[in-house]
DNA sequence: CGTCGTACCGTACGTAGTACGAAAAGGCTA
DNA sequence: TAGCCTTTTCGTACTACGTACGGTACGACG
């Protein structure tokens, strides 16, 4: 009955959590980080809202209650598994800053690398917003894709936006991917399939004569991507127009 | 026990609940309509978590089961929410390509409008995607919202792609607003409080020195707009950006 | 060997979606 | 009016969730 919203974790103890060593092993074995690491187990295979206090339990051999006692709860548990995942991301010799093509190359590869995250760990996506937990690795994260833009004629307020501009449109297509390789998975129907199925039924209840442009553009689109979206081009078209704006800025200089 | 993921509407179920003329009272005057608009105006209140069908039925004064007869299940119920969200974004006097400005004027409009939605209907960033369901009011929106974009040179799949970037871009941004918003109801502090109280731990745990350029953007940044970030800013200058990329492949013609 | 701090965890409460089947209210024909 | 049938309404119950509470048992230390 208390004011908490499990949603909202308490930042002083994720922070603790986040950047503490945390490594007493107590006398069952259980930590910390094997109970994160199981927990995003179950969350790569299954989505987050699999990822229940009793299932991450079960998953190792311990009482649900046991976890308590290394996790205030199931939102600080949500941020160790975030800041974890990010953990893997850039290795110190595949640095964004290291590719080739300069701040247009480098943002490029942060873009490919982060859908390569949302792709292995879908359920990022399903984490539900709010203050951003600044773990260590988020911190490294973000240090590592500011550089390539830094001394290429930026503010440094223009570096941070410009950073957020290009992460949130990679996060909003793979948002995108994600929906349709869960509605996929759901269905048991690939997204041709789907259409085949449901356009006569759309046909018959939409009167297309009142969408001249959406029908004539929402068919072309489905021909050109075999389904309703395709998250590669989305990113990769979305990318190209944001960066060529980007270049535009830095050479109105 | 049956298989069916409660994330997942049955989509035929859907299209006829949403194109039919559902509208036969019942004995009790309990109407799909009705039970959308209870919904929805739960969820404007206090979130899309918030919309339970036992609280649904409260609020309508009739048995939680009551509404199973109306809709087949809470998936399909938010479908129908989302649909008549989309419901009120444009009059006929009001639409994207009747504004000044030309195809950037109507992208402008078209974002502020869908901004203007998020914020009215935070709840919409946290349903489930999947495969949209395709209503007739989406249908309507993406008419009207492709229109500005017909004509000026780009291909079929290219208006498709435009509108889809600004429309990613827009969510993105509101959601991050939304976000912050939710983080500070829940903390019950604003942006500078939080980061005034939490500032100090995070500086005794972080070693700035190891994110050079991190801590100096970051720091410009959070100066410049009161807090981790600025949703409003994120919008515009992420807009400006896109649309001039837009505008140098319509010129690269 | 006794004591204590901590790790562990069984039970229980309140929340959710919804399956099932009983009950009740109209609408119909005779 | 009586009887029946279709449809709406909804009480109960099942599973699963996060976690508060309080008991138990292990390991270290005196």
């Amino acid at each position: 009955m208390s004011g908490k919203r499990a949603s909202e974790a308490d930042p002083a103890r994720s922070l603790a959590l986040l950047w503490g060593s945390h490594s007493r092993p107590g006398r069952s074995g259980l930590t910390v980080r094997a109970i994160v690491e199981a927990a995003i187990g179950i969350a790569d295979a299954d989505g987050l809202d699999a990822v229940s206090m009793r299932r991450v339990a079960e998953r190792l051999g311990v009482g649900t209650m046991s976890l308590y006692t290394h996790v205030p709860g199931k939102a600080e548990l949500t941020d160790l598994m975030v800041d974890t995942a990010y953990g893997r991301l850039y290795d110190d010799v595949d640095a964004p800053s290291a590719q080739p093509g300069g701040w247009r190359g480098g943002m490029e590869f942060v873009a490919a690398r982060n859908r390569d995250l949302y792709r292995r760990h879908p359920w990022m996506l399903q984490v539900p917003g709010g203050r951003p937990a600044l773990g260590p690795n988020a911190s490294l994260k973000y240090e590592a894709e500011l550089r390539p833009l830094d001394g290429v004629g930026l503010s440094d307020v223009e570096m941070d936006s410009v950073l957020a501009l290009v992460l949130t449109h990679v996060e909003g297509t793979a948002r995108l991917g994600a929906g349709m390789a869960r509605a996929q998975r759901d269905s048991g129907m690939s997204e041709t399939e789907w259409w085949t199925v449901n356009a006569p039924l759309l046909d018959k209840v939409m009167d297309a004569s009142r969408f001249p442009v959406a029908s004539r553009v929402g068919e072309a689109a489905g021909r050109e991507h075999q389904g309703a979206a395709d998250p590669a081009h989305a990113l990769a078209f979305g990318l190209a127009r944001i960066l060529d704006g980007v270049a535009a800025l830095i050479a109105g200089r």
